[in-house]
Order: structure tokens, then sequence, then C-alpha cells
DNA sequence: GATGAATGAGACTTCATTCAT
DNA sequence: CATGAATGAAGTCTCATTCAT
């Protein structure tokens, strides 16, 4: 199954179409549910032909797989962001920042978040987002080495930013399902950065 | 949407016949993808007619929502077997029994575990794995209250309950994802061990 | 693209399905024209649902081709018995014979042939009746060996069974295209007796 | 359906502007089938847009009926040449004339013959090639006319015509159809001419 | 109670054709 | 005049479900 887009839009227009048609497969997955995913009621939301949308894809999957490809792009985008060096100059930041990034700025769009994690398992892209999540602990690796001389030294940083990304993904997903209005996360968030700062600074 | 079985087996034949058709789907799900779960081919795979199937099951919604309890029933027993308190004397036995369960024992079945975590958002049965992980949260915090003396005082149970499992449960994941053969997960399992004993034992 | 019949029936009741399946598709495309050849079409003319049809056939081609099967085997046994050589015993007899089938008796199903004839180019059957055609040319060979005293010693019997398939054929084809009441032929059906006649008598 | 086509190309560049669209649908044909016969694909292939095309014939059967009757015309205009009186004296040039066109020269584009021949019957343009038929009856029966006094007197000349454009038009497909490559054709076409002189010359 | 042939709604996808730029 | 993005009717095919045997 080929699921590479069939062409890229040049002009305004053709951007515009394209964008409304991934925004409408994100519009439709959320409101509606994965039973309602398909092309048709796609097109509808997104206000074009279904012809339109096979001009841009060439079937179902590869739209499915360019709206996680766009769901990934912007998480990575905000994430590296969060962890940007000129924003956190301790390690505590760091910590502040990506507990932040995970449970506060990040669930203002936990839905586009929500939608990918139910939609990579169903088709063959667990690889696109596992591509994600290993850019993911690169960026925190790298953060992490920056503040080497503030970390408990037996600690192995690859191991270490595995583990956090893995953790705080989870403890972030934990916290949208149980409480999507986010008006109360607060003890898990600060729990989440009581488990990270001991682990990190605790000798062994 | 009726979810209910329509009968339950009674003889020990009608009962072979269920178990097949419930080990059937697992196996298509598993072996051949969620496409592939399709009535006709679950009846084929489980050596029974569609009408025999549909004796049981009302529906195909039915008979997922019936893969996914049981799957939960049998988790359940075995992680609550892991914590009994005859086997776990002190608070260190019990980490030890978790991370165990979650990273040895557990990944003997991961399939059945994966098979659940791909089926559940698809039908509108994140209730009944919440279900499981509430249980899951109360026999944790059960245990933690057993050993209250251990813990460092200012921790609250509940919350901390809910921390051990939703990180536990990521990295054991992550853990067969990264490295289904499972040959050296050591170093996840070991600093897995180390997060949940200092995130337990250091005052704050 | 798979062409093989999913397949086949064994019950009575199913046999009579794919046989109005069969029928159906072949009224279809004589009485509506090509364009209407469509499988939802089929199955009404047959009087089954569109499932019915798919159960036995995997796609529009496969139908298509057991069309051509039929038909062609339908036409090798007409064409094995107007020339079985209990009914002609002089070379006379044969050219008689064969002008018979082609021009008299197989114009009973002329339509059958022109259906084949028009659909076998549309799909990749050219090799199917092309089986059909050598096996003609071969009956013919060896009925022409029968009576190889009656025949100018200098003729190749391979080719003269093939120059007398193809403008039998072509005789006939166009008897039925220009007048398809089948009226009037008798001109043309004589001067192809008086071809072959002269063809396979005179000497060089 | 209005098969006329929109307008004439009268400046030399919209001439070869239809002129590309006609030979990209032949490619289209030859190269990649009838099921490649689509508008977007023939103006790719002519190098035009698809709106181009639109501008010259008013839909799909419209161009198919251009490029039958450009093979018809071109077709006419060969065979009468071959057939000219200045260059056949008498009959038997005339027959060797007839087998050469059919067998040697006509082989040259047995493709383009083949392309209308499909392409034929899918269309409601049986009736032009019909004409194409007639108009070759006719230049036979004038050439066969002209010969009179060579021919076996009982003969009637529209018959005769008429069998001799039927048999040469089958053998000479089959020619193609047995041996593309034209290697080898010898037999056949000797066996033809032996057939029509046989036919012309023989008395009842 | 089991079977599996039959059903038909509905999903995906193509492609002839138009029209604003 | 040429372009090619957009349209949407129509066709192919699947699969959950029923019911006569």
């Amino acid at each position: 199954m080929d699921v590479k887009p069939r062409k890229s839009p040049r002009q305004a227009r053709a951007k515009a179409t394209v964008d409304a048609i991934i925004e409408g497969t994100i519009q439709v997955l959320l409101d509606e549910g994965y039973e309602s995913f398909t092309t048709a009621r796609v097109a509808e939301r997104a206000g074009v032909s279904v012809g339109t949308l096979y001009q841009y894809y060439p079937n179902k999957a590869a739209l499915a797989v360019a709206v996680v490809d766009r769901c990934c792009e912007e998480f990575l985008i905000a994430f590296e962001n969060a962890l940007d060096e000129r924003r956190c100059t301790t390690l505590d930041d760091c910590i502040r920042a990506l507990v932040d990034f995970a449970f506060v700025s990040h669930h203002v769009t936990p839905e586009r978040h929500r939608c990918v994690l139910e939609l990579a398992p169903r088709l063959g892209v667990a690889d696109r987002t596992e591509v994600v999540r290993k850019t993911a602990v690169k960026v925190l690796e790298s953060t992490l080495r920056r503040h080497a001389d503030e970390i408990a030294p037996e600690i192995d940083m690859t191991v270490a930013a595995t583990m956090i990304e893995t953790t705080m993904e989870a403890l972030a997903h934990r916290a949208v399902m149980t409480d999507p209005a986010q008006t109360q996360n607060d003890s898990l968030a600060k729990e989440a950065t009581r488990l990270i700062t001991l682990y990190l600074f605790t000798g062994k």
C-alpha cells in the first residue's frame, strides 16, 4: 500500500485545500470517532469533494499517515522549543519546563495527541511514532548532558533519557485521561517533578 | 449496541466452543492484524461456522468485549497473585515482585496485553480497561498501606499507587517494544526498581 | 489480478446460482452492451445479490473469464460433435458438416460467439480463446488426415487446417454480421463450400 | 452522444496539438491497454492539458471516433494505392499486390489495425469500420471487373469481392497473431495466394 | 444446535467533465 | 487559448448478519 501523498500543493489555494483535508480528518476522528473516519465524511467536513481528497492522497491510509506525520511534526517542534537551552539554564529549569510541557502546555492539544495514539497502531505507522519517541529521547539526552555536572555521576544518560521520556509520557497521558478538564492535576504534576528530580539527583 | 453474550455455555462442549472462539479472535488479531478481524475469519480460525459464533455473541462488538474481558480477568488474577502478601513480606519484596511481574513474568503474555491495548480504544471499552487499571491501583495502594511504616511519611498512598501503576506499565510496555525478545532489559528493570525505591523511601 | 473462481458450487442450489450468474452476465452483455456490464447489473439480472456473486468470483474480471471459458467449452463440444467421424464418412461430408456448423447450426448461438469475441480482447484472455482455436485446428487436422487419400497430395495438413479454420471462422462471422437474421446466407455458404473444396481437391 | 469534433484546427500549431492528441491516444491504447484509456492519461501522453483536449473533442467517445476515423482513412488510402490499376496490369498482379499488402506492407502498422479492431466494438462505431470494409469490397470488386475476362464466368463479382476481403483480412490477421515478428509467414501467404487464385480461376 | 449460502448497506476509489484563473 | 484544480456520479467490493436446511 502506497502511503505517499500524490502531489504536494504548489499554489496557495491548493495548500489551503490540503490543510482543510488534514484538519478535517482530525476533526472527524476526535469528534466522531474512528468509525466515522471515512473518506466521504472527511471530505464533507473539510468542505471539499472526495475527488479533491484523492488528488492529494492515493488512499485512506495515506491520509491517515499524513495526519500522523503532521501531528508528530507539531509535537517535536513544540517539544524542542520547550527544552531550548535559552529557556532553561539549570537542570531544575529543564525539569520544570518538561513537566510544564507535558502537563500544562501540552494539554492544550491533548486531543491531537490522543488522535495519533489511537491511529498509529491501526496503521503500519508504529515506526513513524517511534521516530518521534527516539527524537524526543535524543533531545532529552542532550539536555541532560548539558547539565551533567548536576546529575548523580553513576547515571547513564541514554537510559535516563529513555526513563524520563517513558514515564513523563505515561503520566501526562494518564493525567489527561483521568481529568480531561485538567482542573486539578497539580498533584500528579508535582509528584512527577519529585519523581524525576529524585531519580536524577540522588546518588545510588 | 448490545455487547452482552447471548448465552453462557453450560455444557463442557459448548464451553470449548466459546473458548475456541475467544482464542481464535486473539489469534487473528495478533497474527493477522485488526484489518483481518472479521467474523468470518474468526469463525474459520476457531473452527466453527459464523452461525455458531452468532449463537453466543449478538454482534462483533460483543465478541471484542468478551476478548477484552477475558484478557483483563487473566491480568488481574496474575497481578493480585504476584503481590499476594504471603509472598512479599517487606516493601522491598513487593517492589521486586512488581518489577518482576511487569518485566519478567508479564512479558510471557505481552501479546495478549498488546492485543487488548490496541483493541480497547477502538471499541467503547476504554471504560473496561479503566476498571482494570483502577483495580490494579487499589491493589497497589493496599500493598503500600500494609507497609506504611517503611514509606516516607508525607506520601499520599493513593497518588503513589497511581504513579507506580502508571510508570511501571509504561516502562514494561516500552521494554517489550524496544526489545521484544527480552534478552537484555536488565538495565531498564533495574532503573525502574531504583526509580520506585527512591520515590517511596526518600523523604521530601 | 486473480481470475480464478473463489470456490466451485457443491450443492445443487449453489450450482444453480452460479449458472444464473454466468447466464445473467451473457444476457447483460448481449442485450445491454459492454457499458452495462457492471457487477450490480449482472447480479440484478441473475436474480441474486452482489454479495453472492462475489462469493464465487473475486472480481469482475474473474466473472468475465468464467463466461469466456463456458462459451469456449460449449463451442468445442459442439464443434467436435459436428465433425465426429460417425457422422461424416467422406471428405465431402466433412466439408458440408463444417459449413453447416459454421453457417447454420452455429448461428443458433451466434450471440454467445459474438459476446466472447468482444469480451476476449478486453481481458488478458486472448490466450484462452487461442487455446480454442488451436484445438479446433487440431480437430480439423485429424479430420483431414482421416481423408488423406481424397486430398491433393502436396497439401500440408497442418497448414490446411489453419487455413480452413481461419477462413471459415471469418466467413461465418461475416455472414452473421451482414445478415443477423440469417435469412439468405446461402450464397456465402455455397461460396465457402466451393472455396474449401477447390482448395483441398485441386492439385497444384 | 455527440461525437463530432468541436472544431477543426486551422493554424498549424493547433493542427500539431490535435495530432499529438490523436497519436497520444493510440500510444496509450497500444502501450497501456484499454483500461488506461482515460482522458487524463491521453492528455498527459500528448503533452497537453485535459482542458485543451476538451477544446477539440466534446467527450471521450468523440476522441475515440477520431482515432478510428484517422486509422480508417490511412488504411483505405494505402489499400487503394496498392491495387491502383497503374500498378497491377494482370489479375495475377492484383492478387500478388493484395497478398503483399495484407501480409507484408500491412503488417508494418498492424498495431494501429489492432487498436481499431479492439476499439470499434466498444464504441458504437462498428458502422464506421463497416464503411471501411464496404469500401474495400467496392475497390476489390471494381478491380475484379477490370479483369472480368480472366475470371471464371459463373462468378458473382460482388460475392467474390466479399469472399476475398473477408478471407484475406482474416488470414493476414492470423499471420500477425501467430508470428508477430513476421519472420516466416511465407507458407500462409503462399497458401492464401493459392486459395484466391483457385477460387477465381477455376470454373465450376 | 450447527451450518454456510445469501443478503445488501455502505465503504473506497476512479475518472469524465467543467470553469475560474 | 491553455491550464489543472475541483467536482461528484457511479462503479467495485467487503463484511456483519440472517435464516432455511
